[in-house]
RNA sequence: GGGCGAUUAGCUCAGUUGGUUAGAGCGCAACGUUGACAUCGUUGAGGUCGGUGGUUCGAAUCCACUAUCGCCCACCA
């Protein structure tokens, strides 16, 4: 091993991420470090990841949600858990088809014309082509999950686990099929779930017709006649938003209590256009505020009319065919296209004289979430998942703490949906994905075999031509990667996992399902906690869409900064289940801090000398009382030790954000900007002073690198290998993810210490400040006296003082009181102690009695906010003690500076 | 209509169970290459924590109301 001096001098002077990242990586993954150790009997830590779709590009969402898993992983593997993320990606039935399609098209074919099998088989193709990309682009955020692990969802494992879920829950009366009203997508040609359906606020008109109300039977052949009042003994005016469906209405509706039209109850109305006859009835539905206060009922097209249709058990008339063309059921409007069709049966009601007014209306349209047009609500056959038994449990599993949600305000979310939950439409008219495993029989017996069973043949037997929602199969996910449903060594070991990470915005489509599949299938919650983070916007907090252009590509900002950058960027600028506004800017800043270790390393690195990091180099509480450590490496190891609690205790609460920040703090202002100073100086004092004080640096640094590891795996792991050397105290790690995690040691507390130092460094700060007010040349030594009942403290500190103040030794004056007080001085006071820094000719008595004035008055405001305070017997006798203790030392020390201020005062003013 | 979140420095955001004079990064101003780092250092300016009221000895923090922005769910003939 060479030596460290030979070490540091081979690190680049600033970190490079782009030669250190892809060779670690590959280091990582084949020597099995992220695979689960066999060798440890704590309990396993494990976690699904949320796969992402198969044929996908990288973006800023996958960088959070590896971001925050790969910490979390980390963390756990370090604290000496067997530790199992398991990665893999998702068939995505409608994205990759429509992938697939467009690629067709642009081949000059098509899906239909090509066919089922060669659909399909061009869909395998494609994964097979672009499917490794996004497990590439993975690899490169340095998620270190265990691809020996890896699924995808259409595997042959997996696709038996749907079967298998399918049969037991078909077996169970829980999955049916049947006829309803469905959200169908005419672009996509299925029928999708509720939760694919978004909602669009739009400007729409809303149009009032008049029916004619008729006594007997109707003569066909008059439409166009324009001769509707001779035949109509009354009108019934209704409001829609939707004149097209009108050939499928079967009735229309006023509400009982509404007098306007008691009379009408029961009489028949005309339909225009189809010439059917249709009942006006009473229902509870129609509003009498809301539009003319009578309503049709248009059963096969509207959700509440299908409702209202049920109760009043009206027929349904469908009108419409799946491509939103209308069918002979529209009468004259038979083919064409639903919008084509609105304006011609407007124009035709207009002609009649039906059309009694067109209203601007707003209203939310309900948008097929991936083909972007208007849903049309569909009578259609399809097959269902019974929910309410499912949510039962998953709704039980949290309320009884089995599960927790963080935030926990998304408990409530979650709730509530359950609560109210409708059943599941699993079949889509698709053809990529898991197939539905029922077969027919020419007589229209189904079949539904076992997941082991072979597929039905035989002659008439077909099976379902339709394939199962993607989020089926996705939801077996947690339990189905790990073997499901056999008994593997994998399941017993690692299910139930430990926590779901993901991002709420698929809170129902994903969490609530893997929640509900696997109570039921499993007999237990899938996972402990789920953790949901938020959205990550751009930094004006919009949504990144191609269409505004504000899209930031992870790729392209780990190759500009690295990805260490990226992962510390979103992890610290994070809140749990909060949106994140990512500004660029702040890269920077990551970027920024991978140098500082990198080079803070270096640093230390430089100055061991011939000194190497064995077991004896680590600095206990046992150490720090038989050796003399100074009071500066007693007070970097004591709040280092304070950031390791805190550090513990943020993720433990899964507050990684905080502890990332705490961290970074602790490592550049005070490790870096004043420790690493003092070590400057310490390294020039004595052999057995230099040996302590590497050893306090070394201590310090490697401990934080461990605690920053998970948040930026790179640069540490390879600043480690240099520090180290390879040879590590507490593990025969060779990765410092092999290294433990720091663990809090409150011995290691020391308040004096730590009260010492910050008078140091109040002192320093105080002569830099009164060196920068009267711009004393950078390189020029000062004289100063410092007055203090503390001089032995000081006069320890003295190197110090001399070289982070740039003090002349000799003219550095350290007493306990002072016969003379020179007016040509600049004047510092901390607390009891005042700083004379004498700059002949330089003082202005001016400006240094009014900056001393304006201190004073600053202290004195305090010193009578705290008098006040402690007059009052209110505070003194129901405050903790601790707390008025605390504002009495403080009040005195207050007291101290201010009569010190006041003496200056007077003297600049003689 | 029901619910949730946000509002803290010019910008982007932190702030554990209430407890000194509210923090960071970026930006801004001035100075500075002394051997880890200019992807840096030193010093400084900058906030009555959206508003009102309340609880409390004490509120950015808890409660109520309110304003603005955003999101989710439901409804919308």
């Amino acid at each position: 091993m060479p030596d460290s001096f030979q070490r540091s001098s081979e690190m680049a002077k600033a970190y490079e991420p782009q030669l250190v990242e892809e060779r670690l990586y590959e280091w990582w993954e084949q020597n099995g470090f992220f695979q689960p150790s066999t060798t440890n009997d704590k309990s396993p830590f494990v976690l699904s990841m949320p796969p992402p779709n198969v044929t996908g590009e990288l973006h800023m969402g996958h960088a959070m949600f590896v971001t925050l898993e790969d910490v979390i992983v980390r963390w756990q593997r370090m604290c000496g858990h067997p530790t199992l993320w398991v990665p893999g990606t998702d068939h995505a039935g409608i994205a990759t088809q429509l992938q697939v399609e467009r690629m067709l098209m642009r081949e000059g074919t098509s899906r239909v014309a090509v066919g089922r099998d060669e659909f399909l088989r061009r869909t395998w193709e494609w994964k097979e082509e672009f499917g490794g990309k996004i497990t590439q682009q993975l690899r490169r955020l340095g998620a270190s999950c265990d691809w020996s692990r890896e699924h995808f969802t259409l595997d042959p494992d997996l696709s038996r686990a749907v079967r298998t879920a399918f049969k037991k829950l078909y077996d169970d009366g829980l999955i049916y099929r049947g006829t309803r009203l469905v959200n169908w997508s005419p672009n996509l040609q299925t029928a999708v779930s509720d939760l694919e359906v978004e909602y669009e606020e739009r400007d729409v008109n809303m149009w009032q017709i008049r029916y004619p109300v008729v006594d007997g039977a109707w003569q066909a052949g008059t439409w166009g006649s324009g001769s509707w009042a001779a035949h109509a003994t009354a009108f019934i005016t209704v409001a829609t938003t939707r004149p097209e469906t009108l050939m499928g209405d079967v009735a229309v509706a006023v509400n009982p209590s509404d007098e306007r039209y008691q009379h009408l109850i029961g009489k028949q109305v005309l339909l225009p256009a189809v010439h059917r006859m249709i009942p006006i009835v009473a229902d509870e539905h129609a509003d009498p505020e809301f539009g003319t206060g009578a309503v049709k009922i248009t059963p096969a097209h509207d959700h509440n009319d299908y409702a209202v249709a049920q109760r009043q058990q009206l027929p349904m008339v469908n009108i419409m065919n799946r491509d939103a063309t209308l069918n002979e059921q529209a009468g004259p409007y038979a083919g064409m296209e639903r919008f084509a069709a609105r304006k011609q049966v407007l124009a035709d009601l207009e002609r009649e004289g039906l059309l009694v007014a067109t209203l601007p209306h707003r209203m939310s349209v309900g948008i097929s979430q991936r083909g972007g047009e208007v849903i049309e609500p569909l009578l259609s056959e399809q097959w269902f998942v019974k929910m309410q038994p499912l949510a039962d449990l998953a709704l039980a599993a949290v309320r009884t703490g089995q599960t927790r949600i963080i935030p926990d305000n998304f408990e409530r979310v979650y709730y509530h949906w359950l609560e109210n939950i409708q059943d599941w439409c699993i079949s889509r008219q698709l053809w990529w994905g898991h197939r539905i495993p029922v077969w027919y029989t020419s007589d229209g017996q189904m079949i539904v075999p076992g997941a082991d069973d072979p597929d039905p043949v035989g002659p008439g037997i077909t099976q379902d031509p339709d394939v199962l929602d993607t989020w089926f199969s996705s939801g077996l996910w947690p339990f189905s990667t790990l073997g499901w449903p056999d008994q593997t060594a994998d399941l017993k070991r690692f299910y139930p996992t430990s926590v779901m990470e993901t991002g709420y915005d698929i809170l129902f489509f994903w969490v609530a399902r893997m929640m509900m599949l696997g109570c039921y299938l499993t007999g237990h919650a899938p996972f402990h906690t789920i953790y949901l983070h938020g959205l990550v916007r751009d930094k004006d907090g919009r949504k990144m869409s191609k269409t505004y252009g504000n899209v930031i590509n992870p790729l392209d900002i780990m190759a500009q900064y690295g990805t260490d950058a990226l992962r510390f960027t979103l992890a610290t600028s994070s809140t749990p289940g909060q949106d994140l506004n990512l500004n660029p800017e702040r890269i920077e800043s990551g970027r920024n801090f991978a140098n500082k270790l990198w080079n803070v390393t270096r640093f230390v690195l430089g100055r061991f000398g011939d000194w190497k990091p064995d077991a004896s180099a680590i600095v206990t509480g046992h150490c720090l009382l038989n050796y003399p450590y100074t009071v500066a490496d007693r007070w970097i190891m004591s709040r280092y030790q304070r950031l390791v609690a805190d550090v513990d205790r943020l993720m433990k609460s899964y507050n990684y954000g905080e502890a990332a920040r705490q961290t970074q703090e602790f490592v550049w202002n005070e490790f870096a900007d004043w420790y690493v100073e003092i070590a400057k100086a310490q390294l020039e004092g004595d052999d057995r002073r230099q040996l302590l004080t590497r050893e306090v640096l070394y201590t310090v640094l490697e401990g934080s690198l461990r605690l920053l590891h998970p948040f930026m795996p790179f640069v540490t792991e390879e600043a480690w290998q240099y520090l180290t050397g390879r040879m590590v105290h507490d593990t025969a790690a060779d990765s410092i993810m092999q290294a433990g995690y720091p663990q809090p040691d409150a011995s290691l507390y020391d308040e004096t210490a730590e009260r010492s130092l910050q008078l140091v460094r109040d002192i320093i700060v105080g002569i830099r400040n009164i060196r920068a007010e009267y711009k004393v040349e950078p390189a020029k030594f000062v004289a100063a006296t410092i007055v203090s009942p503390h001089v032995d403290l000081l006069a320890e500190q003295r190197a110090l003082l001399c070289r982070l103040a740039r003090l002349s030794n000799d003219d550095l004056h350290l007493v306990t009181a002072l016969a003379v007080r020179s007016k040509a001085a600049a004047t510092v006071v901390i607390g009891d102690v005042e700083i004379f820094v004498p700059l002949a000719g330089l003082i202005d008595l001016a400006a240094e009695r009014q900056r001393l004035t304006k201190e004073l008055a600053n202290a004195e405001a305090d010193a009578e906010r705290r008098r006040t305070r402690l007059a009052d017997d209110t505070f003194t006798g129901k405050a903790p003690v601790a707390i008025v203790q605390r504002e009495r030392d403080t009040l005195s020390a207050v007291e101290a500076q201010i009569a010190r201020l006041r003496q200056r005062v007077a003297d600049y003013s003689e």
